[in-house]
DNA sequence: TAAATATATTGATATATGTTCATATATAGA
DNA sequence: TCTATATATGAACATATATCAATATATTTA
């Protein structure tokens, strides 16, 4: 018998795809990632990361919206950190998949499908 | 004192990101959530997700480049499934964060931080 | 071997996205 | 209130990406 296949609501997909989407690219990534460690300003988070205020701003911006980062003012300055433990965990399981993908190259026929 | 912080390595860097950017699509989030179900062939993915042949393919290639998903191949048929259990833990993070996210709407202010 | 079916690939195109430059806003201090 | 500093925002542009149409490849069956 075929069994009930579920899929994802159309909401819960947006959702699910922006959080996906945010830590797809290379500098909003090591920015998430930063803040899982720590919490920063924006000035150390141009510093370590390497890019300019301006495109860290827009980025935080985009980790705001989708609520992966919050944020706090000190004076003059705004800190940022993850937004709950789930971020982190989310860098973890990636990791994890990665390495067992590493593992694993011998399973994987190099030639193509058909 | 300030504590060391951590970059990743711009090879995991890219790796991480090229797995989050293959789930930060609807059309191949979705593909990937009905595998983590269930082993499927192209022709019911097509069907269920409601999206082209071409475009299942072309998406299933790309999951496929990064290891998410793996396949065999049954007479005429292409059985697709993900690759390891660490896929579906990523969407459980995932929509774990969003369970939190949506829990803690008092707890972000509306207005812009600046 | 020919036809049918299942899947992959190529090329084209419209849309999305990251970055830069310039400018605006907010806070602190003189 | 003026200046300096920290951060955010808007416009523009170049690049990346998702989708479609058409075609190619592989397998099965007649």
């Amino acid at each position: 018998m075929p069994q009930q296949i579920d899929l994802l609501d159309s909401e819960i997909l947006n959702d699910i795809t922006n959080t996906f989407k945010a830590l797809g690219d290379n500098t909003r990534a090591q920015i998430v990632y930063l803040l899982t460690q720590e919490e920063l300003n924006v000035n150390t988070i141009c510093q370590t990361v390497g890019v300019s205020q301006s495109t860290v701003s827009h980025h935080l911006a985009k980790l705001r919206n989708i609520r992966l980062v919050k944020y706090r003012r000190q004076g003059n300055q705004i800190f940022y950190s993850v937004d709950d433990s789930h971020v982190a965990a989310l860098f973890r399981e990636a990791l994890w998949h990665l390495d067992h993908v590493r593992q694993n190259i011998p399973d994987y026929p190099g030639s193509h499908p058909v």
